[in-house]
Formats: structure tokens, C-alpha cells, sequence
DNA sequence: GGCACCTGCTAGATTTCTTTTGCATGTGCT
DNA sequence: AGCACATGCAAAAGAAATCTAGCAGGTGCC
């Protein structure tokens, strides 16, 4: 995946998302390993409920996918593993995505 | 400027800072053309307090730098440039990152 | 049945971020 | 002196993100 052509609010979003200790181990540790949540929680040392909530947030972000599946034993599981994307900043980059982002600049050229 | 080689703390605190559409628009400003507060104020339409506080993060963040300046009429101005900086983000980085951010990784191969 | 796993949700308390408002200082020009 | 423009800071209000605690459902095994 390409995070290069995003829109503002995308970019927006995928920083907003990142810019989080929790969220950032969670990529890092699915970098390694797709994991079920309960697995993953213990791995982290949270609780179940505060790492789903992170995963909500970094699935909607685009940067990690879900899949459900049933193991051996009958238990339902739910998979996680990360999006391979490739974010590249610089402030060009950003200055382009800012033009998607809200209204506000039109008067730039204004302001003497 | 090189922003792969962060500390976990430096990467969470670069992202923070991103992830504001107030401070990205600045940072697309600062990519265009050097500019002082009060100009800069007008141009994105905000006021002049709330990009003071904009600046002083982006600053910490090491995004821009400032330099007082004196203009010809002994008008006392602060430019603000942006730092050229590039952030390569995949999920290999995070996960690298990620070890000096903080503990909770230990138990990491423990859960099973 | 009772225990150990798996999943999911949310109301409410907290904490943190964002924004406004108001006051201060300084220079130059009329 | 009064106005225009530059800078700076900070308290308080408002808004948003974070985390906890509690409840819900399901399967398999002893």
C-alpha cells in the first residue's frame, strides 16, 4: 500500500493514528507476527478492552486488517496483521496534501 | 535533516506534532516561503496567539526553526523556516522505533 | 455446573489538547 | 499623544482523546 497519495484528511488521519505509544507497539509487534487480540493483549501487557479500541483506530486508519477464524478447538479468533504501507514525509509532500485538506489557503496569495 | 534515526519518544513526538491540520497547513506554508508570525497569522487565516502555540510545538518538534530579524523600519520580526526533514515510515521502522519507546516489550516472548 | 478461553460493547471518569481572551512591551510615523 | 504593526505570555473555557470497569455472548473440557 501507498500512503504517498493521500488526501489531507487521510494523511491527517494516518498521523493522528500513529501518533500514539500503544498504537505505535501495536504496529511494531504485528510487524513481527499476525496475532489474535487476547494473545496480543498479554504480549503488551494491556487490557483486552484498551488494545480493541486501538485496533478499531488503526484498522479505520487503513494501517491494519482483520480476519476472523476458528481455530481447532471451536474458539473464534480474531487476526490481526499489519497493512505493508510506506509513508514518505517531507515537507513538500505535506505542503501537496495540505491543498486537500480545508479552504483557509485561498487567501494566501492575499496577504501582503 | 534525518528523522530515521529517532528515538521511540523523538518519532511519537514528530508524529503528535504532524498530526494537526493547523500545523500542517503551517508546515505547507513554511515549504512555500519563509514568513514571520503576524504575516503568517494572516495568510492561514488564524490568530496570531494560536499560531504562537502551533509554532512553539512544531518548533520543539525540530519541524522549523525560528531567527529574530530586524526589518529596515526597526520593526522587531520572527521568521520562521521549515527544517527539511524526511520521515521514511513503514512498519519495519515502527517497529524498530518502537524497542526505545518504553518497556512492556520485555514480556513480549513470554506470552504464549 | 464451573472454569478457562475466545469475542464484543459502552458509560463514565480522566487526562490532554486546542482555542479564546486579555494584557504587556517595543518601534516608527503623523 | 495616538495609531499601526511587531512580539510575547498565560489563564480559563471548550473539545477531544484515553483508559477503566463492568457487562454481554460463545465454545470446549473436567
Amino acid at each position: 500500500m501507498d500512503v504517498d497519495d493521500l488526501t489531507g484528511q487521510g494523511l491527517l488521519q494516518v498521523l493522528a493514528t500513529l501518533a500514539n505509544p500503544h498504537r505505535l507497539r501495536v504496529v511494531a509487534a504485528l510487524a513481527g507476527e499476525r496475532n489474535y487480540v487476547s494473545r496480543l493483549a498479554r504480549s503488551l501487557g494491556i487490557s483486552r478492552a484498551l488494545l480493541q479500541v486501538h485496533l478499531r483506530k488503526l484498522e479505520a486508519a487503513g494501517l491494519v486488517s482483520a480476519t476472523i477464524e476458528v481455530s481447532e478447538d471451536g474458539k473464534a479468533m480474531k487476526f490481526y496483521e499489519v497493512t505493508p504501507f510506506a509513508l514518505h514525509l517531507t515537507p513538500e509532500v505535506i505542503a501537496d496534501a495540505a491543498r486537500t485538506l480545508g479552504p483557509e489557503s485561498e487567501l494566501e496569495a492575499g496577504a501582503r
